[in-house]
DNA sequence: CCAGCGGGTGAAGGCAGCGTTAAGGCGGAG
DNA sequence: CTCCGCCTTAACGCTGCCTTCACCCGCTGG
């Protein structure tokens, strides 16, 4: 469903969210701090973040603000008790939303839908283009030169990925855990089969490639051709 | 800016609400009590509703239920205290979101403007076509190439619902909680078995689709034949 | 020149997702 | 009460995808 970061420094609490979540659809991570937070969240970009306010090295008002000023991702702001005036503090600060202790589990499962219909209509850009390549997540449909092509769901998102980062060489790890939700270990030899079924179908061999470019021992990149 | 019904029993806080509303370029209409504002709704047909909870002559829950029998204009919940599942319930019902007790003005205004945005792009008017098929949700009526299709009720839910998104993939996860009203598990076996007979009405099969095509791990989309 | 590693290619097996059919329950109409 | 249409659920088979394995080549560092 979603891709969740959680900021909660209650090791307790983390697990069972990240149960709760994972049993309603959604991939998360977890950090127990702020400074790891902030850390998870450029290098992962969740959908959202669900940040609880007792952390012990920071202010949650603090990070609030320090998210705000590199990323527009919805935060659900977490609150051990019903404190009025730094609730309406922090809607203001640009929280999204804010639970108080306890809830259910189905409760902020609720809100991450409800912050996420409302962040979606403005996420849907356009179609991305590479090239010759142009991908339609919408529609889920590529196509090479304004042939379409026929790609499997992995294929698809693999590509996609890849196009969303035209130009920048991506690790097989990264891929892994993007693309696969597998953010640790794993055989990346799965990532090497698709990468050479996607350069099958898009008319290149990994020998003479134009769009899908092997930087040795750091990934690979998609790159319109010279 | 945009009609806005307040449903409100509490006189001081209707003022103040029409006063803030007002100032910020709304139009507003107030009713005390459920019964005035179902008459209110049909009669002004505002934009969007804000309703408390905490009426007087009937449970908000069960106004939400008669207006969206009558009506698909979003609605704004705002309940004295953070209920937790009574907010899921309604959010399930049909609210489109709620606020909190106390809330600043401004937060108002921003949810509803958000809820504004969201229904003008999908508000639909006229019959919907995709291809040869044409729908009139007023009517319920929908045909293919000029002959009328015979269909259940959900069949032509489902039919409408993805006809209003032709091109897009739809999930059959989100078609449960859209279509049958159901936000999370449930079997959607259901979903396939009615797709099933709407492609037999449409007078195609799986194998050979002309508007309803399968994106295998992801949903179907329905879009006119290429 | 050799050994090790990263990566490309091909093939095979398991398995998830989906289509299809049929049976049973439920509610509404007569 | 009975019938009928609709929805749900279960079962089964199949297709195509993903993964894994095996083997190859070419680069790279010693």
């Amino acid at each position: 469903m979603a891709d969740v970061l959680i900021v909660e420094d209650d090791a307790t609490i983390r697990t069972a969210l990240v149960r709760a979540l994972g049993a309603r659809q959604h991939s998360t991570m977890t950090a127990p701090n702020a400074m790891e937070g902030l850390q998870s969240l450029v290098a992962n970009r969740p959908d959202v973040v669900v940040l609880d306010l007792g952390l012990p090295d920071l202010d949650g008002a603090a990070l609030l603000a320090m998210i705000r000023s590199v990323s527009d991702v919805p935060v659900i702001v977490v609150s051990a008790r019903d404190d009025g005036d730094g609730i309406v503090a922090l809607l203001d600060a640009g929280a999204d939303d804010y639970l108080v202790k306890p809830f259910a589990a189905d409760q902020l499962d609720a809100r991450i839908r409800a912050v996420l219909r409302r962040s979606d209509s403005t996420k849907t850009v356009g179609p991305v283009t590479v090239g010759g390549i142009v991908i339609d997540a919408r529609s889920r449909t590529a196509s090479l030169d304004g042939v379409p092509l026929e790609l499997s769901p992995k294929e698809f998102d693999l590509l996609l990925y890849l196009a969303e980062r035209a130009g920048e060489v991506v690790g097989k790890r990264e891929l892994l855990a993007k693309v696969w939700n597998q953010p640790y270990g794993g055989a990346d030899k799965t990532v090497d089969v698709h990468l050479h079924w996607l350069r099958r179908k898009l008319g290149e061999t990994a020998d003479a490639p134009r769009y899908l470019v092997r930087v040795r021992g750091v990934g690979v990149k998609l790159a319109p051709p010279a």
